[in-house]
DNA sequence: GCCCTTGACGCTTTATCCAAAACCATGCCT
DNA sequence: AGGCATGGTTTTGGATAAAGCGTCAAGGGC
């Protein structure tokens, strides 16, 4: 288990690189030179070439033939696309995990959503809430529409740690507790339009520059 | 316009093997052999793998590391994971679009209807029914969303050719005018539904078997 | 002074080459 | 006769090398 040497390079640096582009260490529009990644993991450039088109199909990262790679910019509109799309397939996801979701499952999903209020950092949060929705939509059973959320969340996990670089405060998460109150007691109708809403809510609030100036960031937070 | 030379071997390559599998041309379950597809390409082995990794991710090739690439094998379960997973996300970019629909736009979509009663084949049918969607949907104006749903109607069609291998018969679209009727009313209330409920449409039929027997047949048709 | 050419450089893209893992068939041993 | 070891063969995955396209800047023509 130390190793990930079980699969291929390419797709161990595709991991590594899709971390970074999520968490803001590599920068929108920042150009992904192929022989300098190939060198800081040691490896030829083949397998990072493999790498980024795997990137690119998960819309973390644009390629421009025979202009090289770059890291996918992103603005409010898609943000907002992103959410709605998790929306409408969360929502699916839930329908059809409702009558599979156990007891044993439902607490460990109210775990992860105390370990979300009890984070210091966003980084565990957003781990946390991740947690949160993968539990609850998993017993749906459908492979490729658990795919296409994954990815979707690697997204809106890229918008939050954009916005959320600094500061973190602590909030209970009032959405992931009625949900689960209501998957509780079996209520699919009334947990899948709170899901809907949870996931689309974007919260927006001024953000000091450094230039002192300010402007309105954006996450989703859901 | 001759070659696609514009752009890499290796979408080329893509493109063309994706057209395979979703014709059926290639069985699923089939093993794709870089070397050999590389020099049916007349390329190397390199651009064929990042073309392997463009397929995976749309879901029609799986790869086992160190094992190889096979064509994407299917069953009931996963189409009607795809027809849903396309319901709620054409109603979504349906929601979107309908505010830019203009009747220029609505007059092409029910060409293109027409275009697929006249179909008397299945290749062209499928032509003409993905561009009616493709017309009323393009203008949401939501790049990622039109592109997961354009990789959703690559897996319908896909299925729609195993099935419907030889025979094929003429019908009118009924859903496809009523959809257009509502639209040219701007009653997306009630187009919203009928294209939801079209395109979850899974035809059943029995189908004779080379050897005399019978099974269920199956298909997304919208 | 401004625009276009031209050449050098870096990067992407593809080809050729190599090692290691997986597959297959045969034959040996039980 | 059947299962397991073992060799050769195929195939994958990666390294290295070479070729081609894009970019940028300096210099010359208008």
């Amino acid at each position: 288990m130390t190793s990930a040497s079980e699969d291929t390079i390419a797709s161990r640096i595709s991991r590594i690189l899709a971390d970074r582009i999520v968490t803001g260490q590599l920068d929108p529009g920042t150009k992904l030179r192929q022989d300098h990644i190939a060198e800081e993991f040691g490896t030829s450039h083949v397998p990072v070439r493999e790498a980024f088109r795997r990137l690119e199909a998960q819309g973390l990262a644009v390629s421009e033939p025979r202009r090289g790679v770059r890291v996918a910019s992103f603005d409010l509109k898609e943000v907002r696309e992103v959410a709605q799309m998790r929306a409408a397939l969360e929502v699916l996801a839930l329908r059809h995990a409702a009558p599979h979701l156990t007891a044993a499952i439902l607490d460990q999903a109210e775990e992860a959503t105390v370990a979300g209020d009890n984070s210091r950092d966003v980084r565990s949060w957003e781990e946390a809430n991740r947690r949160f929705h993968t539990l609850i939509l998993t017993p749906c059973g459908m492979p490729r529409l658990l795919a296409a959320i994954s990815d979707l969340h690697a997204a809106s996990a890229r918008f939050l740690f954009a916005s959320w670089r600094s500061e973190w405060e602590v909030r209970t998460d009032h959405d992931h507790r009625a949900i689960l109150a209501f998957l509780r007691q079996g209520n699919i109708e009334n947990a899948a339009p709170v899901l809907e809403r949870h996931v689309q809510w974007i919260g927006q609030k001024p953000v000091r520059n450094a230039s002192g100036t300010t402007r309105d960031a954006f996450a989703i937070v859901g």
